[in-house]
DNA sequence: CCCATGTCAGTGAGACTGAGATTT
DNA sequence: CAAATCTCAGTCTCACTGACATGG
């Protein structure tokens, strides 16, 4: 189980594209980038998974519960519970499924669309001075890595 | 599918700069990244602020109870709990500071030790099948980004 | 005496398992 | 009847606040 650290030829790249990424460095960058993001100081407090409801919600529009329960991997009574909260701080709203009866559709309100811009919006203030740190070419670096990020990210969607 | 390149608007350009970066696309994708990542599956199941304790106790060497409350964000009480949980189950050990009697230092055991280097990784397992399913100017754009990633995760750590 | 460090007691949010009601 | 969808009841983990003991 031991990982195998190969040296990489780094001269011989002219445009790079042998260049195989290093994804222990990638696991540890991105652990430590996440680890620290949440620490993050917000203006609002609400829970990870509050955020990530209500994030889902407003991109995807309505869902069922069990469909909720599905992207957020929480079970069955918990999504029940956490969707109770949301509704009784009048963030999400419960609509019967029209098709069938069983069923709940959870919409989110204005005031929950709202705690998502301003997350957004205060994320984007964060990273706007960090980013100011940093020189031009880091920044030109990770803007062009943007795209191949966010594939990935869309990959770790469907493993589970 | 492909990913493609996205215009990015002239005034970011005023610099000379090939690509100002687009902070509200940073915070996007790298929200996407921490919300997806940490719902990825585990073989051991500990919270997060267990694995992050462990990770900062085995990087930075023993710590006073205080200092790891700052590195982790939460309060007094909430640490003290937290490495009792820890020590019960063998993965931190409680030694008197030698130069203040009011003061522990914890300190990260083998086995505490060990989860961090298993969980390490299998991400870095499972990251690497999603960089298989990337194009290789993908992964190069990625590993091309990581040291300034890395850069501005430690700048937000004094953000606090 | 004051502050820093750590702990104790009580509370609440948010997850879990197990059981059950209702509709398909 | 079997499966899917959601809820209820009880419990556990892990944060929080407030009070407090002890050493610098």
């Amino acid at each position: 189980m031991a990982p195998q650290p190969q040296p990489r030829p780094e001269h011989e790249l002219e445009h790079g594209l042998q260049h195989e990424l290093d994804t222990s460095e990638l696991a540890t960058v991105m652990a430590e980038f996440t680890r620290r993001s949440i620490r993050l100081p917000t203006t609002e407090k609400h829970s990870f998974t509050t955020l990530s409801v209500l994030h889902t919600l407003t991109h995807k529009g309505p869902m069922r519960l069990t469909a909720l329960k599905v992207t957020e991997q929480i079970t069955q009574p918990a999504i029940t519970q956490l969707v109770n909260r949301l509704q009784q701080d009048g963030l999400v709203e419960r609509r019967p499924d029209p098709d069938d009866r069983r069923a709940v559709l959870v919409q989110v309100t204005p005031a929950g669309a709202r705690i998502i811009r301003t997350r957004h919006a205060d994320r984007v203030r964060q990273f706007s001075l960090f980013a100011e740190a940093l020189t031009p070419e880091e920044r030109h670096a990770i803007g062009a890595a943007l795209p191949a990020l966010a594939r990935m990210a869309a990959l770790m969607e469907s493993e589970r």
